[in-house]
DNA sequence: CTTCTGACTGAAA
DNA sequence: GTTTCAGCCAGAA
């Protein structure tokens, strides 16, 4: 859906929809979360995601938040995982090549929403 | 109610 | 090239 929302409008959407796409990255692949926030249409919000990702740990959703790293590729959110080296183990078990928490060929390796759209 | 923080990002110095 | 500042929205104190 290419359809904007406002944030003010029903963030809970915003939460759901988060969700949504973090589920929908494919595996060995990784986005970022300003890349989520801009493709929900708030791409000021990419704090807002991260905050999303914080409460899905709260919630039942079962999200592959290891998949979601900062624009640089760092794992900045590995001191959220039950353990801190849980989000680059699952990342390197993907296929993934980790130096110093950060994800190397990031590029590479990144996924964006739009693809989603394609398949 | 006011104030601060935060799994971020982009621009400026 | 690195480092610093400001903006953004939502939740907690």
């Amino acid at each position: 859906m290419s359809v904007p929302i406002k944030l003010s409008e029903r963030h809970s959407d915003f939460f759901e929809q988060v969700y949504e796409v973090v589920k929908l990255i494919p595996r060995g692949r990784v986005t970022s979360y300003g890349t989520i926030a801009e493709y929900l249409g708030a791409k000021r919000g990419a704090r807002m995601v991260g905050w999303a990702m914080n409460n899905c740990l709260k919630g039942d959703a079962v999200i592959p938040a290891h998949r979601v790293v900062n624009r640089q590729g760092l794992l900045t959110g590995k001191a959220h995982f039950p353990s801190m080296t849980a989000m680059q183990e699952r990342l390197e078990a993907e296929g993934l090549t980790i130096i110093d928490d950060q994800i190397q060929n990031f590029q590479e390796h990144f996924w964006n929403p739009s693809e989603a759209l394609i398949l």
